[in-house]
RNA sequence: GCUGAUGUAGCUCAGUCGGUAGAGCAGCGCAUUCGUAAUGCGCAGGUCGUCGGUUCGAGUCCGACCAUCAGCUCCA
């Protein structure tokens, strides 16, 4: 027998005279690796520890530090959960149970349906069967064999998913004790591995996630490698909580709602200082990197729409009117069809392009209630909206400094892009295969310019053109989809869009949608969490507080107050009866940027004692120095 | 929109078996004039989400609706 040679990621390699598996090899390795293995890579592709070595390959024995590992620990531990369910609910059916980003669900049917009451003893049986270090493994099966095996365990969703797995595709089960799971694996050797592990929360799930189905019910839970690495998770989701921005909005006094106006915001004063600020930080951007910024109207004629597309695709989310005359009105959902108009008003020349024009209109759109959630999901806001219309030759120009406009952005409020994601052409689509190939190499080229890295996703551009998605990363490592680029070639169409190009022939322009910060509501949600309510000096509604010792001490605070006034700080006062230490609480807690003490030793020394909310305090700090400070702080934005 | 849960003072929450509603914080008043996360005492504050039903009697039981929350579907 020809010996087996296998490759490792430190470039050594180890022969067998005979197959062998990732187990074995670990082995002999070492026996603290053969311990630690969770899963082995071959070639590339991730197996189990069983998994048979036959021919040279190269190998690596996943531990609990690679996230590959963790992604199988997760999946393995979503079948000690259903395990651990079956024991306790003899009804209970299986669905699905994939690990996810954040930890794993299954989505499972039982009457009654599971609730979090019933977590704790769901745990304790996972503890369990985690003490019984059940082996797990997997068994290839033939369709006829899984068909009878699920049908005698009486698995009705696992007959359907059987039904669903193409033919030619391996049809594998794994089991560890009594319980058989049918499952693509890989899985972590033995139920004996888990140590660090929770439920987190029960919803329902349609069955096949379509609506017109029955509801299953979804348990989500989270697995790590060490109990430090839970508490860790378990803590962020803690501080997610104590951001969350419908609590800070309400504490801080920045925006409310009401029930007779669902999915609409109200911006008290401080909110709406800050919203202010947003917007005109936006326009100032856009109006130097060459966009003109217009306001359309809120309410047209259907007929807009008839155009647009948006009538027959998308009314059902729009906010419809009918005049005393049966004329049909509808608000606006978007701002492009407007900005057709402005194009089309007047003959354009290729000399005008690219033209950029800048919106940040008010636009309606009729979520689903079920929806609805805090400036999140809103049925009115406002975008920071551009459409860009251009020749087809200048896309990547355009893109390329697009890209570095919302990196220059977001680098501001200290945010990085966590993907950034290039959607290509879909099966059906608008316009002609090569312009889109051109479209896409063009998109392509900016991100590389930009080095951004990126992932494809191919096919899943709109009909109307691919686009470029980015997802930023706030400061607790959560994710959200914020800025997009994307590309139309069927507004113009529609609206029969021309300009007269250098050799005097009409040629129709490219739509470019963008928004950098998407909505001005979302973007703002995002930005309370991320800062956690402390935001930088220049955004945060309340700058400075003066805070006296004693009445004694209120014609020098009065002056301090008044000389921060003049410097254009939003400052505010507190000369309550109050000691010194529930002043600094109201303020921390109202988080006040900057809070400035006075008493005797300030007033004779003409200082202020400072304390920053996220430096804590200062000590004694000359006037004049903290007004200099204060003041360069105060505009770092613009 | 769908499933489930929730809705009691400005906020956070208690309210047992159906018998006219309670705390802490916030607010207001008085006293205190104090050196970096809560001074003390007092007062006031309620359509128990809305509408209807059962009952001698409903915050409590039943129904419908509204809103919110967790998800699902959706997010042009």
């Amino acid at each position: 027998m020809a010996e087996i040679r296998i490759q490792l990621p430190d470039g050594s390699t180890k022969t067998f005279d005979r197959p062998v598996t990732p187990a074995e090899v670990a082995a002999s390795i070492g026996s603290g690796l053969a311990k630690a293995a969770l899963a082995a890579k071959v070639n590339g592709n991730i197996v189990d520890l069983t998994h048979p070595i036959t021919a040279d390959t190269e190998l690596e024995i996943l531990t609990s530090k690679s996230p590959e590992a963790l992604e199988v620990l997760r999946h393995s531990c979503t079948h000690l959960m259903a395990q651990a369910v079956k024991r306790l609910r003899r009804d209970a059916m299986l669905e699905d149970g994939p690990p996810t980003e954040e930890g794993f669900w299954y989505d499972i049917k039982t009457d009654p349906p599971l609730t979090p009451e019933d977590f704790p003893a769901i745990e304790k049986e996972m503890q369990k069967i985690t003490k019984e270090a059940l082996p797990i493994e997997r068994k290839v099966l033939t369709r006829e064999e899984a068909r009878q095996l699920f049908e005698e365990r009486g698995e009705k969703y696992k007959l359907d998913l059987i039904e669903r797995i193409p033919e030619g595709d391996t049809i594998s089960a794994y089991r560890q004790g009594e319980f058989i799971d049918l499952c693509r694996g890989p899985h972590v050797p033995h139920t004996g591995v888990f140590k660090a592990f929770k439920l987190l929360g029960v919803a329902g799930a349609y069955w096949k996630g379509d609506a017109a189905n029955e509801q299953l019910c979804r348990v989500k839970g989270t697995a790590f490698p060490t109990r430090q690495e839970l508490d860790a998770y378990l803590k962020m989701l803690e501080e997610a909580k104590r951001r969350d921005h419908r609590r800070l909005g309400r504490e801080l006094e920045l925006f409310m709602q009401h029930e007779w106006a669902p999915g609409e915001i109200f911006w008290l004063p401080k909110g709406n200082l800050m919203y202010k600020l947003l917007s005109r930080m936006m326009s100032d951007l856009c109006r130097d990197e060459g966009y003109g910024e217009v306001f359309t109207p809120l309410l047209f004629k259907s007929d807009l729409f008839e155009v647009s597309g948006h009538w027959e695709h998308f009314r059902e989310d729009m906010f419809l009117f009918e005049d005393k005359d049966e004329t049909r009105y509808a608000l606006k959902p978007m701002n492009c069809p407007s900005h057709m108009l402005i194009f089309r008003e007047k003959k354009r020349s290729y000399r005008e392009l690219p033209l950029r024009i800048h919106d940040q209109g008010v636009i309606h759109r009729n979520e689903p209630s079920g929806t609805l959630s805090g400036l999140t999901r809103v049925r009115q806001f406002c975008q920071d909206d551009a459409h860009i219309f251009l020749a087809q030759e200048q896309i990547e120009k355009e893109i390329t400094a697009l890209i570095g406009l919302v990196k220059r952005v977001y680098a501001l409020f200290g945010m990085d892009f966590a993907k950034v994601f290039l959607s290509t052409r879909p099966g059906s689509y608008l316009g002609e295969k090569e312009t889109w190939d051109q479209a896409e190499q063009a998109l392509a080229n900016a991100i590389e310019s930009n080095k951004l890295q990126c992932t494809i996703n191919e096919g899943d551009g709109a009909f109307y053109g691919p686009k470029i998605d980015f997802i930023v990363r706030d400061c607790l490592g959560r994710e959200w989809q914020t800025a997009t680029i994307q590309l139309d070639y069927q507004l113009p169409a529609r609206f029969g869009l021309r300009f007269i190009n250098r050799d005097n022939e009409e040629e129709m322009p490219v739509v470019v949608h963008r928004a950098i910060f998407g909505s001005f509501e979302r973007f703002f949600a995002i930005l309370i969490e991320h800062y956690g309510g402390n935001f930088p000096t220049w955004l945060a509604p309340v700058q400075a507080r003066v805070l006296t010792i004693s009445e004694k001490h209120e014609e020098y605070a009065n002056e301090v107050h008044r000389l921060l006034q003049d410097a254009g700080v939003r400052v505010d006062t507190d000369f309550s009866a109050e000691k010194i230490g529930a002043k600094i609480r109201e303020g921390r807690m109202k988080r006040i940027t900057w809070l400035l003490t006075v008493g005797e030793k300030e007033a004779a020394s003409r200082s202020v004692s400072v304390r920053s909310q996220t430096e804590g305090d200062l000590g004694s700090v000359p006037l004049d120095d903290f007004l200099e400070r204060i003041s360069r702080e105060k505009s770092a934005a613009f």
